[in-house]
DNA sequence: GTCAATTCACATGAAAGAGACCACGGTCTAGTG
DNA sequence: CTAGACCGTGGTCTCTTTCATGTGAATTGACGA
């Protein structure tokens, strides 16, 4: 046992692999940014109006997950504020992720977390959403100001709320007489803005800036840089970048995930006591990441979403062909029985499959049997050793929960 | 044989309830001068 | 008289239930050839 600890921690302390992993961790904000030339450019100069106390036009930036949106954007306020410091007025950016379930879920938290970034105090519930706003215009107008808002992911939130909470965004201008706020809203789905009530959508996307996915030649590049910051020298071997490359650009270009996966590679390695990273740790970290997202969100989840999944994954195990709803739901109340727990309605349970099928864990696909009735066709996403070892864990919750 | 109506087994939507959490303002109580 | 304890009201949030309406195609049954 003890023999063990000491080549764990030897292995880390000789650390042959990295020498500073946070260039390969996704919070980590280069200087200098790859193949976004012409995107940075565009969006400075819709920004620019800042630097003389004029409010921007409102933005919008679209583009799949892993674009550069997000840098991009950060890079700019970054340098637009550094250019700021001896203007006569105020200048606030503030950046809000929408994906942050706990600051992002309702209208009034994001309200809240805006008051709170700007320096006020607002309780965790309690007071009408009313009075969070005019507290938060009572916050603001106080001096004169220009805001920049930026909403990242902007679709999650307006799919849990509703999009009359941009409109009251939009509108707030008219209420401030010192202070103007421009918005920039970035999405990662395209179509949303089509789905957005006019008002709104005219106002909001004054300017549209769209973000094209990278390509493998881009993300090698991309990567190129980071790695040689992150690794030791000869550390990479050869042909690896070109790999991570390649398994990203079949994942929509998506940099932040080739990131992931040469930074995991390279933990893999490190932890083996591998003086290399090799082809081979890619793959297990293309799995590895995989496994993770899932079994994490699976752990994770409330009773009654485990004891669905738990029904389904049997099922598809007995039958060895696709699953339909009625099946789940008369599973899911033997096994409530056994485990004396409460049964949800089978309104509730559609629900909750569907909720599983959005997390990527199954596939549904809604078919009609015709007079048999239309029901959703349920398949598993995941594989059979991921799927073995969530039904392990569930098991698990079920009898010590 | 053809065509519209019917029917099945859910899907999908909207609204509202339950129970947990909490702020705010008013009232009560006890300690102080 | 005042600070702090206590309470009632009204707000949010999450998870659910209830009620209502929608839906795609196999089936049915009336109808005409």
């Amino acid at each position: 046992m003890v023999t063990d600890l000491d080549k764990i921690f030897s292995n880390f302390e000789k650390n042959e692999i990295f020498e500073d992993k946070s260039y390969l961790q996704p919070n980590h904000t280069p200087k200098q940014i790859y193949h976004r030339d012409e995107q940075i450019k565009q969006i400075a100069s819709i920004l620019a109006p800042l630097l003389r106390g004029e409010k921007p036009s409102n933005l919008f930036l679209y583009g799949k997950t892993g674009t550069g949106k997000t840098l991009s954007i950060k890079y700019i306020t970054q340098e637009i504020l550094s250019r700021s410091k001896n203007l006569s007025f105020d200048l606030k950016i503030e950046y809000i992720n929408c994906k942050l379930k706990k600051i992002s879920d309702t209208e009034y938290r994001i309200l809240a977390e805006l008051v709170r970034r700007m320096g006020g105090e607002v309780p965790d519930t309690g007071l009408p959403t009313e009075s969070v706003y005019t507290r938060f215009v009572d916050l603001v107008d106080k001096n004169k100001k220009i805001i920049v808002l930026i909403f990242d992911e902007i679709d999650q939130a307006v799919k849990k709320i509703s999009d009359d909470f941009l409109y009251n965004l939009t509108r707030l201008n008219s209420e401030l007489s010192k202070t103007k706020i421009s918005i920039v809203g970035i999405s990662n789905d395209l179509t949303f803005l089509d789905n957005l009530d006019p008002r709104v959508r005219s106002s909001l996307s004054e300017e549209e800036l769209v973000f094209p996915p990278y390509n493998a030649l881009q993300i090698q590049d991309i990567l190129k840089m980071r790695a040689e910051k992150a690794f030791k020298k000869d550390v990479l071997s050869e042909g690896v970048i070109e790999k991570c490359a390649a398994y990203a650009a079949r994942e929509h270009g998506d940099a932040r995930r080739a990131l992931d996966l040469l930074r995991i590679a390279g933990e893999l390695a490190e932890r083996e006591g591998s003086k290399k990273v090799l082809l081979r740790h890619i793959d297990e970290s293309n799995q590895k990441i995989e496994r993770d997202k899932i079994l994490d969100v699976i752990r994770t989840e409330p009773k009654q979403f485990q004891l669905v999944l738990y029904s389904i994954i049997n099922l598809v195990k007995q039958k060895n062909g696709p699953i339909f709803t009625g099946d789940v739901y008369n599973y899911y109340q033997d096994l409530c029985r056994t485990y004396k727990s409460d049964i949800l309605t089978q309104r509730r349970v559609s629900d909750i499959i569907q909720e599983f099928d959005m997390l990527g864990i199954i596939n549904v696909r809604v078919i009609s049997k015709g007079r048999g009735g239309r029901m959703r066709e349920i398949k598993l996403a995941i594989n059979n050793k991921i799927t073995e070892k969530a039904e392990e864990i569930i098991k698990e919750a079920l009898e010590y929960g």
